[in-house]
DNA sequence: GGTAGATGTGTACGGTGTATACTTCACCCC
DNA sequence: GGGGTGAAGTATACACCGTACACATCTACC
């Protein structure tokens, strides 16, 4: 427990970092978490992150979580908008409707942070579960199989269906979510992206479908 | 008209180094399509390059182009392998999965060529109409075109289904390639992923029907 | 209260992209 | 066919990057 006030060399150097990682990536995406611009925001000596983080690769590993979890966030409050009394099947759907077009608006609303959270390359270690950033379960996707398992309880997804439905819906997504903010369909119009989003979301949902 | 004995001063130094940097992003990828490595490895001076692009990015954009007609070259080959005295709907069919898996095949066996061809961000200048690249139209993204307009003339897409049918498609096997490649699929068994392939193609071409 | 270990600093090295000035060479025209 | 001109490649330099290594500093514990 240190005091609040100076409370050691620095603190809690390893935070810092990452909200400052945060930060930067906010405006200007992967490539602003240079290991030097994020010591210098935080008024620290480069080398200092090498007490926390093993390298840059490291760093950038841990605000990619954090980056996850603000995903995960903004998929939940689109999921729980959905009125709970509804028809079970109507309500499964629009739950998983959410999940989708939750990580698309994301990744539209944030580009930064999304990129940083699913968009560079980590070369996971040999044996990781697929799913996985960093040895833990990556929350965006435990909403959509979450979200996936409510269909089949629903009634609304085949237990058949169901196998294998996280990477179709997972790969619609994600692959909108490139082609929008960094692909061929950047600087597009606002409102034509957003209604191209709920087709592609509806499209793929209505392919699960029997 | 040059000599072909030791043309000129390199000869055509800018093709030279397309092919180079062809060459080192096939191991490697987009990272290692660097100016300085580029250039050495044609042995020449780095500036050399600043000659015939503009920078960096516009070599790699050129390299870009390049990986990009491979990936259409492969498609191009699986969908030529389907018989041209099939059932119209049928072949139309089959084309449109081939497009989808010439994609996600290319992706898998040629990771380094399709990361620089469609996982490099390139801030497409202002008015850039959807899926160009530096001007020209992705020739990919050409044979998606081609083989939904396929369906429709051979009656298995509904002129309605028809509309943003491209987006849709290029949307999941871009996504799927990305997590199979880059993202949490990587390194899982080949034979598994391929048969995940197959579902996502299949699953979104049933979302396509009515 | 002294010491050991954790934390941050200073300095340095090799790498990168690229700006600027210089040299070399091919071509063209008189 | 000799000289000028502009294009192609070189040399040098700068700022930046990630990171290795030696050092200083401060905390916490015996």
């Amino acid at each position: 427990m240190v005091t609040e006030t100076r409370p050691y060399h620095h603190g809690d150097l390893r935070a810092a970092l990452v909200e400052a990682g945060l930060r930067l990536a906010r405006e200007g995406g992967a490539s602003a978490l240079g290991l030097r611009g994020v010591t210098r925001s935080v008024g620290v000596t480069p080398n200092a992150a090498y007490r926390h983080f093993a390298d840059r690769r490291a760093l950038v590993l841990a605000v990619a979580a954090k980056a996850q979890d603000q995903v995960a966030h903004a998929m939940l409050e689109r999921m729980n908008a959905i009125p709970r009394d509804a028809d079970p099947a109507e309500r499964a759907l629009h739950r998983l409707r959410a999940v989708g077009l939750g990580y698309i608006h994301f990744a539209l609303s944030e580009p930064g942070w999304f990129e940083v959270a699913f968009l560079t390359q980590d070369v996971a270690p040999e044996n990781a579960p697929p799913g996985t950033l960093d040895g833990r379960v990556s929350p965006p996707y435990q909403l959509l199989l979450d979200a996936l398992d409510e269909m089949v309880e629903a009634g609304a997804l085949s237990l058949e269906r169901r196998a294998g439905a996280e990477w179709v819906c997972w790969s619609a997504v994600h692959g909108f979510a490139d082609l929008a903010t960094r692909g061929p369909l950047q600087r597009q119009d606002r409102a034509f992206i957003d209604r191209l989003a709920e087709h592609v979301v509806d499209t793929i949902i209505h392919g699960l479908e029997a």
